[in-house]
DNA sequence: GCATGATCATGC
DNA sequence: GCATGATCATGC
């Protein structure tokens, strides 16, 4: 009999192992004939890794891959991003959401967490043009536990989904609930006909899966790479306390202030992002972007409010073409894919007297049925834009969203579909919608 | 050069 | 006062 090539019972064994396949493909470290014809390229690399490379199948167990080392096997696309530098593909996606059993579980016994505390994580080059067995792993596989650091907030992720689900609303799940662990969309039921059932509610729901968002993916890769292992908020704190304690000592500051108390001055009079710089520079340290941000997702805006209350604009987001939109689908758009995220509202409160002070920050998403009428405006925008693409939904139309000139000037224009040009244009979150929302934080 | 977040300007 | 139209500074 054959010397077995590692331990089973040992996660480092099944590590270093695993590490043999740095720079290879699976097709070079084994034979592949006996299986070649029956895959295609949509197959499952993990599956195929256990099997041939590892020799090892475990058959359909709730638990994790290897029960004895307790250690779970995920394989993951990546991108180069530069030399040297990768970037998740997509989301990893850990295990289904049962959400039947979820609402008695909690985090720490979780099945979740039996399954995935410990992940051995092979990342792949991704490329469209190969079958799986030929893409190369790059990096070196990465033996992961949650992080100290992201332990609360991954928990606290953790049980937003499942009280989501416990008051019976499955169906409302979203990527914009959570920091790092999210419910993504995924397997059979996804359709309206054939749609789950939910323990709390009669209303069916889209089927689910518990996966780690491709920014914080993104961020673990990048400490993979550079073992430097500094991996973001501060020792025991959830996402919002770090953040919370960040924007603390600018608290009830005017701008003017904390421009003097960060050494950061407006470069121009009319220097229409100051706030958001400043922002971005008290996230920051001075240093670079953002960091817990970035790894999370999350959209920073900020909010100038007039002593009434109510926000001086409306939101804007990015632009779109006129004859893309038209071949686009909702859920593919990228107004779709903005609002989905979770938000860091900073809010600068503006007084009788034209101060302006930094008031407040909170963390918001959008609810699922204003995300419906968002759609809904999406979708008229692009029949119009069909039509006649200078006649677009007005503020008035929608109390949720509307489309505005969003360009250099006046000259600056995409083609219509109608054959002439016309000013670029972009989605924007009403300005009482947004005021609605703030006094609600 | 251009997309982006944000704000300014005008007319009703 | 507000909705709509127009535009700015910045960073990549």
């Amino acid at each position: 009999m054959e010397t077995p090539k590692y331990d089973k019972t040992s996660p480092k064994s099944i590590l270093k192992f695993a590490s043999g396949l740095t720079g290879k493909s699976l097709a070079q470290v084994v034979e592949l004939d006996t299986f070649k014809e029956n895959i295609r390229n949509k197959g499952d690399l993990g599956l195929l890794v256990e099997n041939y490379y590892f020799q090892h199948s475990p058959g359909p167990v709730a638990g994790p891959d290897f029960p004895e080392a307790g250690v779970e096997l995920k394989t993951t696309g990546v991108l180069k991003k530069n030399p040297g530098n990768y970037k998740a593909k997509e989301r990893l996606v850990l295990k289904m959401i049962d959400f039947e059993n979820i609402v008695h579980e909690n985090f720490e016994s979780s099945s979740l967490m039996k399954k995935c505390k410990l992940m051995l994580i092979l990342f792949y080059l991704y490329d469209a043009e190969k079958p799986i067995y030929d893409r190369k792993f790059v990096l070196d596989p990465l033996l992961y536990s949650i992080p100290e650091d992201d332990f609360p907030t991954i928990k606290r992720d953790w049980e937003f989904i499942r009280n989501k689900i416990a008051d019976g609303l499955a169906h409302e799940l979203s990527e914009g609930d959570t920091f790092y662990l999210g419910a993504c969309r995924k397997g059979a039921g996804g359709t309206q006909e054939k749609l789950r059932k939910q323990p709390f509610s009669s209303v069916g729901a889209k089927s689910r899966a518990f996966s780690f968002k491709p920014n914080y993916l993104n961020k673990l890769i990048e400490s993979h790479e550079s073992e430097s292992g500094n991996m973001g908020v501060s020792r025991g704190l959830t996402f919002e306390e770090a953040t919370q304690k960040r924007f603390k000592p600018f608290l009830g500051k005017t701008v003017p202030e904390i421009s003097q108390k960060l050494g950061y001055f407006r470069k121009a009079a009319f220097h229409k992002g100051f706030n958001q710089d400043l922002c971005i520079r008290i996230l920051s340290n001075g240093k670079s972007v953002a960091i817990e941000l970035d790894k999370a997702g999350i959209e920073m805006k900020t909010i100038r409010v007039n002593p009434d209350g109510k926000p001086r604009e409306s939101m804007s987001f990015p632009g779109f073409k006129f004859l893309d939109i038209i071949n686009e689908d909702w859920e593919d758009s990228s107004f779709f894919e903005k609002i989905e995220k979770k938000f860091l509202f900073v809010i600068f409160e503006i007084d009788e007297l034209g101060v302006e002070r930094l008031a407040r920050v909170a963390y918001w998403n959008m609810p699922y049925a204003d995300r419906l009428e968002a759609q809904r405006v999406w979708e008229e925008t692009k029949r119009r834009v069909l039509i006649d693409a200078t006649q677009l939904p007005r503020q008035s139309e929608s109390h949720v969203a509307h489309v505005r000139p969003k360009a250099q000037n006046a000259q600056d224009t995409w083609p219509t579909p109608q054959g002439g040009e016309h000013v670029k244009q972009c989605f924007w979150l009403n300005r009482n919608y947004i005021a609605n929302v703030i006094c609600k934080l």
